[in-house]
Formats: C-alpha cells, structure tokens, sequence
RNA sequence: GCUGUGGUGGUGUAGGGGUUAGCACGGCAGAUUGUGGUUCUGCCAGCCCGGGUUCAAUUCCCGGCCACGGCCCCA
C-alpha cells in the first residue's frame, strides 16, 4: 500500500468544505479592503529564495533539477513569489496595488502539528506606498479577517524595527561591519534573548556607555498594550540623541488600526522585536493563539524592503503578512471542539436544499430532462444510481443528507404526477412532475 | 538538531508466545416489489514493514517506516 509523504495530509469532503468556507471568506474580505488576488506558480527558480534568505535555506527546501539542469524548488514561501510577479509583470500598473494570494507552499523540515511540509499560506502584499496608514489598512485587514472567521482568544503583537534600530543607532552603534556580524544586529539579537549580560560586553568591547543597558532592558520589559507607547517615550526622552520617529509612527498606526478594525481579545506591544529578518523596516506583528501551544504563531508580517531585489527599489517598503491557512483551521476547530459546536468555519454548511432524485422501476432517461432543468433553477440534485428498492433508497437519501426525495415510478410517469417527501419531518408533497411545481414545492 | 509515547478491519477499540484475534460503528445484502431512520439475520474487512530470539511471534528484542506530543529552529 503507497503512503502519503510524510508531512503531506489528504482532505477529504467535510473537511474540504471548511477549508473552502474559510478561504472564501478570507476572500471576501480581502476584497473588501480593495485586495485582488493574484497566483504564481508552484515551482520557482533556486535564485528568488536564496536571494531573499540567503543561500542556507536551500536545506530546507524542496529544491531539484529539471531535466534542462535548471535549479528549481518548490516555492517555501509566497512573498518573494509574488514580489517577482510584480517587478516581472505589474509594472505598469497603478500603484499602489493591493494583492492577496493563497495556496501551498513546501518546507523540508519535520513536521508537527500545525507544521506540515506541504502547508497552505493566504497572504497580502500592499505595494507602492509607505508609512503608518499603510500598516494599519494591512493590520487592520488581518483583524477582521480572525474576527470573521470567529476566531477568539488570540493575540496581536506589535512592534516596530525602527524603534530599536533608532535607540541603538542614536547610542553609538554601527549598522556595519568589516567582518562578521554588526554590533547593531548583535545588540538586537540580545536583547531578543533577554542576554543583558552579553549586552554589556558588547557596549564595552564598542567603547559604548554601558549606563544605556538599564533603559534597554527596562524598554524591553515594558509589556501591555497602547498605553506601552506612553511608557516608552519617557523613557526613551531619556537618551540623549534617540530619535521618537517610529515610536511617533507606531502609535499612530495603532490608532489607524483602532478606526479601521474591532479591537484584538489581547493586544501586546513589543518594542524591542528583532524578527531576525533584516529587511523588515518598519512595524512588524505577529498572531498568537495559545490553544495551539508551541506552533502558535497564526499570522506574521510587516513592512519590509524585499522589491530592491527586483530592480525596484523605488517602490520599498511594501506591507504584508501571511497567515498560517492550516494554523488558524486547526485553533477555529479546537474551539469549536471546546464549545461543542459543529461549525467550524462560518459558512460551512451548504444552505441550498439536496434534492434526492430516486428512480423507481423506470428507466432513468425519463427523468433527466427534469433533472437538468432542476440543477439549472439551482437546486442541487442528486440521482439514486444503483437501483435500490424504495426502503433503501430512502436510506440513502437520508444518508447523504438530502432535505427533499422524490420518488418517480411507473405510475407516476404516467399519470404526472408525484410526491415530494420531505424527510426531515415525512411530510409527503403532491407535485406535477414539472420543475415549477417541483420547485414549489422545495421551498414550501 | 534533541527527545517522549504509540501502531490490531475503512473508523474507534479489546486481547495476547500456540486464540475460529473479540466488540462497536461503517459498508453491502436479505427479512420488506411504491416511500427511510426501529429491529433481526447474513456478508465484507485487520495484527505497519524487515530482521532476530523461539518448536511456535500479531504478542518479546532490534532496526526501519508511519502517527501523536515536548524542546530548538523557523524566510
């Protein structure tokens, strides 16, 4: 018996009909922020990632040749995708655009629960223009989309790069350096650590005043939401020779946000994010939902600098994130599972009625006409295909979870006439075997 | 990269060195040739793979594969 790949998953119908439920809300409400989807392909050239991330990812991607000997991989990720799309095909377009994209991307790492190494990713990417209102209409549209789907408990988390980039810069430290890392990336990674220790020897080996590791530490501790910004600049008007411009842009894309979106269960601000990632500029968040424990991050994005690569760097910074399609289905379902609900997604189930169409003694070429016709008004109709007798079918009727059975017999066809059995409650329908009087009777 | 637990019909499970491997759900058929959901009967279908120990392994041991977790990491 052939097995799946490890870390790939099969969908079946229940489960594909939440999957669709959630991605055609995600859709709607992207374009209802003014988002067009777009889609590239499933394989890309070995360049576009090793150039975004660096030449060390190539261990974790699905990477081969093809039989041209061209260095391939399966995409790991959407952004840098799309970005090409862009600087490839939408340069004539008017700026700024608005995109979303959905669909599965592969990472060649083990996986876990909500970590897969065939994973499913919707995103945004809003290109073209810069600055906190920007942010807050990409924020603001990751918002509604977790309030739409129903998601609870979760957590936004914000910060903003330019914050501590600004603090460490005004200090003393170099955004360069000859050899190795810089002691502005160093300084950032420790501070992501909590590593004040290293903090230190890093000031003294840099002839920095270590007087500035207690503010550092004490920013870096701050925790809470807005008011988490009213902390910081007191104690940042401390520092002599730190800029407030992206402290100043922060809260004033928070309070953007605060117009456009409900407010997030939990709202946290962090100041002293550090992402790793060098080419996010400006604010950066992330989504957690704790039900999901150790792989809770849902969603992440941020302004970044990425379209330089392509040639189009007057378009840099762009704003987006993505959103972890598999993460935020599995959370939906644990709560749906804790409150004992069956929807999972809203919009899951199929309103329009199933019409069992069972024919009796008959050929079945009597009905089809009727049938075609039916499924044309829009009724979705499904035709009894093993010629079961009358108990059965009903059996089957029941079981694939029609509202309505009509049963057509010898008798029927020739006197035209029939009855619609409802079967949630058995009440019998008299109809003309026509798809008016059919139709009637469904939704009577 | 480190690490824990587990793998018995399609699903959920019981059992256990020699068994007709039990039960429930499911699917199919009959009782029931024009209106289901009850009931009864029958049928379908299983010990993850390889090696070892043994007279005998689905059961014990080792390895693999797969599954579910916890750290680390995560563009």
């Amino acid at each position: 018996m052939v097995q799946r790949p490890r870390g790939t998953r099969d969908f079946g119908p229940a489960e594909m009909k939440r999957r669709l439920a959630f991605e055609s809300l995600l859709e709607e409400q992207a374009r209802r922020h003014g988002f067009s989807r777009v889609q590239t392909p499933i394989f890309e050239s070995l360049d576009l990632f090793t150039a975004k991330s660096g030449p060390g990812v190539v261990s974790q991607l699905y990477a081969f040749q093809d039989k041209g000997e061209r260095d391939l991989t399966l995409r790991p990720e959407l952004t840098a995708p799309v970005m090409r799309m862009v600087a490839e095909e939408l340069r004539n377009e008017t700026k700024p655009l608005r995109l979303s994209y959905y669909g599965q991307c592969f990472r060649y790492e083990e996986f876990k629960k909500g970590r897969y190494r065939e994973f499913y990713q919707y995103g945004v990417e809003l290109i073209g223009a810069t600055g906190p209102l920007v942010e807050a209409e990409v924020i603001a549209l990751a918002i509604n989309m977790l309030n739409e789907a129903g998601l609870k408990n979760w957590e936004l988390r914000i910060g903003h790069v330019g914050v501590l980039k600004q603090v460490l810069t005004g200090i003393g430290l170099s955004d360069s350096s000859d050899s190795g890392e810089p002691p502005l990336a160093s300084a950032m990674r420790f501070l992501d650590k909590s590593d004040f220790d290293g903090l230190r020897t890093l000031f003294e080996s840099q002839s920095i005043s270590t007087d500035f590791v207690a503010p550092l530490q004490q920013l870096s501790e701050l925790k809470g939401g807005q008011e988490t910004i009213v902390s910081a600049r007191e104690l940042l008007s401390t520092m002599d020779g730190v800029s407030l411009d992206a402290l100043d842009d922060l809260e004033s894309t928070l309070n953007s946000i605060g117009q456009l979106a409900p407010a997030p269960p939990s709202l946290s601000v962090n100041l002293t994010v550090a992402r790793g990632l060098d080419y996010y500029t400006g604010t950066v968040f992330e989504v957690h939902v704790p039900e999901l424990g150790g792989e809770g991050q849902v969603l992440g994005g941020g302004s970044y600098k990425l379209l330089h690569l392509f040639g189009l760097a007057d378009l840099d910074p762009c704003c987006g994130f993505g959103l972890g399609f598999d993460r935020v289905l599995l959370a939906l379902e644990a709560q749906a599972a804790a409150d004992g609900r069956d929807e999972v997604v809203p919009g899951q189930a199929d309103e329009s009625p199933l019409l069992a169409m069972i024919p009796f003694n008959i050929d079945a070429s009597e009905i089809l006409d009727l049938v075609r016709e039916l499924r044309s008004s829009g009724v979705r109709v499904e035709i009894e295909l093993r010629s079961r007798k009358i108990g059965k079918a009903m059996g089957w009727a029941d079981s694939i979870g029609s509202s309505y059975a009509l049963v057509v017999g010898p008798r029927d066809i020739e006197q035209g006439q029939a009855t619609v059995k409802r079967l949630a409650d058995g009440e019998q329908l008299p109809v003309t075997l026509n798809t008016k009087s059919i139709l009637s009777a469904l939704n009577a």
